[in-house]
DNA sequence: TTGAAAGCGCTACCAA
DNA sequence: TTGGTAGCGCTTTCAA
């Protein structure tokens, strides 16, 4: 900045001004200004400015999230990152794997960066420790799971309903054996879920059976074993609810290996790419992950920009979407 | 700082070397200190601290891909994040959507947030423009599509070699009439992904028939209209070549709606999610999307570290993966 | 309309 | 081992 005003002959102040689009300066100086920029190929240095200027802001957020690599979390991370665009800010994403310990690095590091604000899908279960964070200047929002220990906006699915109404459709269809395969219970959403699953039984007037509700599903593959297991009972379920896409997946995949993934009925929580394509067709109920993103950061911005109205938490609804899996009859004769 | 100095009652300097680590601060001055810090929750600006070091790193890299919410930008994000986790350093994404004017304007955020480097799939098809940035302390790795009208790293696929290899799998199952899809020309992967299909077809003595040739088709319903057409031909192909992912679910879309996805071969360039759970198993030429990432963030560290070595470019090798779509027969009769 | 000086929070350099 | 001083690149405040 001062080589430019320097070939522009001007004060490194009139420089500023220039850059910072100032309307008080005069054509024939904003001119010179700016030739000398783009002969020198000056960029400002925003970490600099942000220093200096009144309001602190770098125009950079933090997303923490489960994974940038699995299709909810880069799906929001796209949402978030459309309306960041517009206001002139960059978005840090940061997988969390689930791990508390990573969750607090991660937050000291957007603290550390003096991030204007955080956007968390949370890996621990106790949120006090961002009570400081929050009032000294870094809004959070927290998407998919709520906040504990902590007063906080938040932006989360219908997950009761959603399961709800799986677990109902798949008893309109006359299952009355329907499992539950759920990620690990530390997670709020599957606990949820899985109200949503018992109670729809309830209403129903079907049994509950601990033994067709498997949990601790971390991944595909985990998925896959226990299903293996429950269609090995002596009285196995004739319907799944896969309170995740993983999981779905990888019952899916055992479902198939066996020869039941036409007897089986299947609906999962959570939409994913193809679901369209396999056979039969995977009836889901889907989320709407790209509402709950664009919320999230709008509410962020928002606070950003200094709003102090009350702690808000948002619940999208769910929709079920029918594609065949969630519609087969019960099947008798699939004890082997 | 100067608030944890008062507190613990030494000179500003001193917080500073306790901050950083400096070892040769008195015990009893370092306990103080900490005391104070965590009295205080201090939390060390980054941004300051990076304006006034030697090395002005600022522990932030750019990676500029095509949509943070594709899976292949998706992956090699993470890739790249966890290289950069053990360099204690954030991962900004953007997403370009092939647009050169959004490549244009997230490089320039990225020089004036002063990142220490960049890591790019381009969009453009001219980088002469980061000349003058790279000789000025950004190094800029290329990834997936080489740099064009500049010298710079790049970590590649052998697209020709694997689409040879997809081919040529095709026409060892007796097929004479292979349809290329593609995306956009102006992409350089979809090229040489071409030749490696023309070089095929040459090798095995097959002709090479402009009307089973479908490109510029940017997503997957783009695919699934193209298809369509080509089904329709007189003389239809009998097996189909897709070179990108969503190509590939859009063709199987297609194919299922007409009823011939057990009878039309299909190979992918690209694996994708749930490719193993569809009806025929998806046939795909694999990258190594997680390698790819990793070599380019070293690189791009190396770089960062000051390594001045000639410039570099690597090609990984593609994997088929075979599953079935790309192990049927030539099916006459297709003609409607 | 323009510029000089102070200072954002921190580290480099040199002195004690 | 510790501290003072200057200054990174910029914006603010206030004076010209």
């Amino acid at each position: 900045m001062r080589d430019v005003a320097a070939l522009a002959g001007v004060s490194i102040k009139t420089v500023s001004r220039v850059v910072n689009g100032s309307p008080e300066v005069s054509a024939e100086l904003r001119q010179r200004v700016s030739q000398a920029s783009a002969q020198l190929e000056f960029h400002p240095n925003l970490a600099a400015s942000s220093l200096r200027r009144r309001d602190g802001k770098t125009r950079q957020v933090a997303l923490l999230i489960e994974d940038v690599a699995n299709p909810f979390s880069a799906t929001l991370h796209r949402a978030i990152e459309d309306v960041a665009n517009t206001h002139d800010t960059l978005v840090f994403a940061g997988s969390l794997d689930e791990d508390p310990q990573r969750e607090l690095e991660l937050v000291r590091a957007a603290v550390q960066h003096r991030m204007d604000g955080i956007i968390i899908v949370p890996a621990s279960s106790d949120h006090g420790y961002l009570h400081r964070e929050m009032h000294t200047g870094t809004p959070v929002v927290f998407v998919d799971r709520p906040p504990r220990g902590l007063v906080a906006d938040a932006v989360l699915s219908d997950n009761t309903g959603g399961a709800y109404r799986a677990t109902a459709h798949l008893a309109a269809y006359g299952h009355r054996d329907i499992a539950f395969l759920g990620d690990d219970w530390s997670i709020r959403t599957v606990v949820e879920r899985y109200e949503g699953y018992e109670r729809a039984l309830a209403d129903q007037g079907l049994p509950r059976r601990e033994e067709i509700v498997a949990c601790d599903l971390s991944d595909a593959a985990a998925a896959a074993r226990a299903t293996q297991g429950l269609m090995r009972l002596p009285n196995p379920p004739t319907a799944l609810f896969t309170s995740q896409n993983l999981v779905t997946m990888g019952a899916i995949e055992t479902l198939q290996a066996m020869g039941l993934h036409h007897r089986v009925a299947v609906v999962g929580f959570d939409d994913f790419p193809a679901a369209d394509l396999l056979d039969p067709r995977v009836t889901v109920v889907a989320q709407d992950v790209f509402g709950i993103g664009t919320l999230a950061i709008r509410r962020l911005f928002s606070r950003i920009a200094g709003d102090a109205s009350p702690v808000w938490e948002e619940r999208l609804e769910t929709r079920l979407i029918v594609r065949g899996s969630g519609e087969l009859p019960p099947s008798d004769g699939l004890i082997r």
